[in-house]
RNA sequence: UGGCCUAUAGUAUAAUGGUAGUACAACAGAUUUUGGUUCUGUCUGUCUUGGUUCGAAUCCAGGUAGGCCAACCA
């Protein structure tokens, strides 16, 4: 017997709701502001919408809440919906609530008719003055008492344009002394006279959030309406509006952000991190956005495991980074090619392998894969490039690798014995002298010889060459935000670090951008969207697990 | 100092009044032509105080801690 996994909270209110012949399907949706790029957070909340709807059968619609038409714009758009489709999920109805202004403005015309709505011409600070505090009621507006017949003529003279941005706004009617401060009149439609993605300069008063979102919901029949904590106090607004209207009545659920440790999911800040220019454009393979994973190499399936694992819950949290890497890992070692690739190189010379000699061997291109990957040739040579960090003139405690007289396996080839090294006058490591054992080459192994270690190389006079960007996390602490200084004093400055010329596998010079490679004893890498045959470029997208560099640091 | 939300290993999440489990991390070992992968094992937890109950992580009350709420943002 499989045990079963607990399911959250959501999906038990789905499954009760299902049970008691509440719903028949269900129907969620996505709802992101196009003023922005999405992040690894929204991520999870496409998760959520999405799979909640495969796993109980309905629908999930994109639909994106594009009430202010200053901070909103087309690239926005396209660029959520290229995001969503790259996670591998398929929305229903692509909408827009600028697609309901008709609707809403007519739901508003039947709140003032109601007596349950009015416009005010106070200020903002005034508006903002008579609220009161958390601790203190605030007070009726002067213009709370208009009839409704004014209100009606006002609303529209609002709507024909012919008051200014700010001059007058209407609210709805509750209640001023209000424990929720919500509650306290909250403004329903302001006026700007501003231009909007979709419906250009047709609209001069657009609704606020609370005015649009569960409205939308509603008008979509939206059974679940999914959201962050900060939106619980909005809860209390949102069935009132909607039992106001007598509407249908989508309900709203809220569930805590996740957060990832040595990063930042605010848009805002992600924003200051692409127009400061601490990183290159949203798509910056350091950025948490779906974009930047997208480009540093991540797999939807790794992301969207990650989001799974994760849960979803009402409680603060902090998911360690490690898990993202664990799944992404998980996933590249099934599917990614290994090469080999030297990236910080010292030339190896093998002093008794025939001068000017070749020799092909093979290599596994993926033993972990499940049709097992074969192999390809690898050409062999006396000159190769091998990694600095592969040799050590004083070898450390349990060192496997090259060191003065010691043996190691050639990735794939022969056994070699160092036999000595030259040094510049900086002490640098700068040409190691071997000899290879001719019975020991790789499948024709008889020389009865194990070594402890294995190292990777490329042939010098065959290797190819690439930039190669190594990526580390953009920040230095755990948890940006909640450090004392700005967010910005803990950019890792090591967060990049380019390696103009690698020495690659030859067969590497046909990586098409998206390729996807395990460089072995590297990490695994993705061919950049800028690299090209003439200039190759492989961004790293995570390290293999290193539990040598644990073993050193002790 | 009003209202609302939350509290389970280092982290994230299960257990729905009946043996506190899983994953990641950490640690130890086995295997390995990647110090990768795989496998085995170990460590660590119910915020606190009372109450209800045969029995409480779970229900109730008080406390403590953290979060959210005073944009014409979403």
């Amino acid at each position: 017997m499989a045990e079963e996994k607990g399911l959250n909270f959501i999906e038990e209110i789905v499954e009760e709701d299902l049970k008691n012949g509440k719903y028949q399907q269900i129907i969620t949706r996505f709802p992101p502001e196009p003023n922005g790029y999405l992040h690894i957070g929204h991520a999870s909340s496409i998760c959520l919408n999405f799979g909640l709807t495969e796993k109980y059968g309905g629908y999930t619609n994109l639909r994106f809440d594009d009430t202010n038409p200053v901070t909103e714009e087309t690239e926005y758009v396209e660029s959520i919906k290229e995001d969503v489709k790259w996670l591998g999920f398929t929305w229903k109805n692509e909408l827009y609530a600028s697609d309901y202004f008709d609707t809403l403005y007519g739901f508003a015309v039947d709140l003032v008719k109601k007596g349950l709505a009015y416009i005010d011409d106070s200020s903002s600070e005034e508006i903002a003055r008579l609220k009161g505090t958390p601790t203190e009621p605030g007070s009726n507006s002067p213009y709370r008492n208009r009839s409704v017949e004014e209100n009606l003529d006002l609303f529209e003279r609002m709507k024909n344009g012919e008051f200014k941005d700010g001059s007058k706004t209407l609210r709805a009617k509750i209640d001023m002394a209000h424990s929720n401060m919500l509650m306290r009149d909250p403004v329903l439609y302001r006026i700007k006279h501003a231009h909007h993605h979709r419906t250009g300069n047709k609209w001069c008063i657009y609704p606020m959030y609370d005015f649009a979102h569960g409205q939308s919901d509603s008008i979509e029949e939206v059974t679940h309406s999914l959201c962050t904590l900060e939106f619980v106090p909005h809860r209390e607004l949102y069935n009132w509006l909607i039992e106001k209207l007598e509407i249908y009545p989508s309900r709203q659920y809220e569930f805590a952000r996740r957060n990832l440790t040595y990063t930042i999911t605010s848009k805002r800040k992600l924003l200051q991190l692409v127009n400061e220019k601490y990183v290159n454009g949203w798509d910056d393979p350091r950025m948490t956005t779906i974009s930047g994973m997208r480009r540093r190499g991540f797999t939807p399936a790794s992301i969207r495991d990650f989001a799974s694992r994760i849960g979803v819950a009402k409680r603060e949290n902090l998911v360690s980074m490690s898990l993202l890497e664990h799944c992404v890992r998980e996933d590249l070692n099934r599917i990614a090619i290994r090469r080999m690739a030297v990236l910080d190189p010292v030339k190896l010379i093998i002093t008794n392998y025939p001068n000017g000699q070749t020799e092909e061997v093979l290599s596994e291109n993926n033993p972990e894969a499940e049709d097992n990957g074969g192999t390809r040739p690898v050409i062999f040579s006396g000159e190769l490039w091998i990694e600095k960090e592969d040799f050590m003139e004083t070898p450390a405690k349990k060192w496997f690798r090259l060191a003065p007289g010691a043996l190691v396996r050639l990735k794939s080839a022969y056994i070699i014995k160092c036999e000595g090294y030259n040094k510049d006058s900086n002490g640098n490591i700068t040409e190691i002298h071997c000899t290879y054992l001719p019975e020991s080459k790789s499948g024709n192994d008889v020389s009865g010889i194990r070594t402890k270690g294995t190292i990777h190389w490329v042939s010098a006079a065959h290797a190819a060459k690439a930039e190669v960007r190594l990526y580390d996390r953009l920040f230095s602490v755990e948890d940006p935000a909640a450090e004392e200084k700005d967010f910005l004093e803990y950019v890792n400055p090591g967060s990049l670090q380019v390696i103009p010329e690698a020495y690659i596998e030859a067969d590497l010079g046909n990586a098409k951008p998206g390729d996807r490679y395990q460089f072995i004893r590297k990490g695994y890498f993705i061919a950049d969207n800028d690299s090209t045959p003439q200039h190759l470029i492989f961004n790293r997208t995570v390290t293999l697990k290193d539990t040598w560099a644990k073993e050193s640091r002790k």
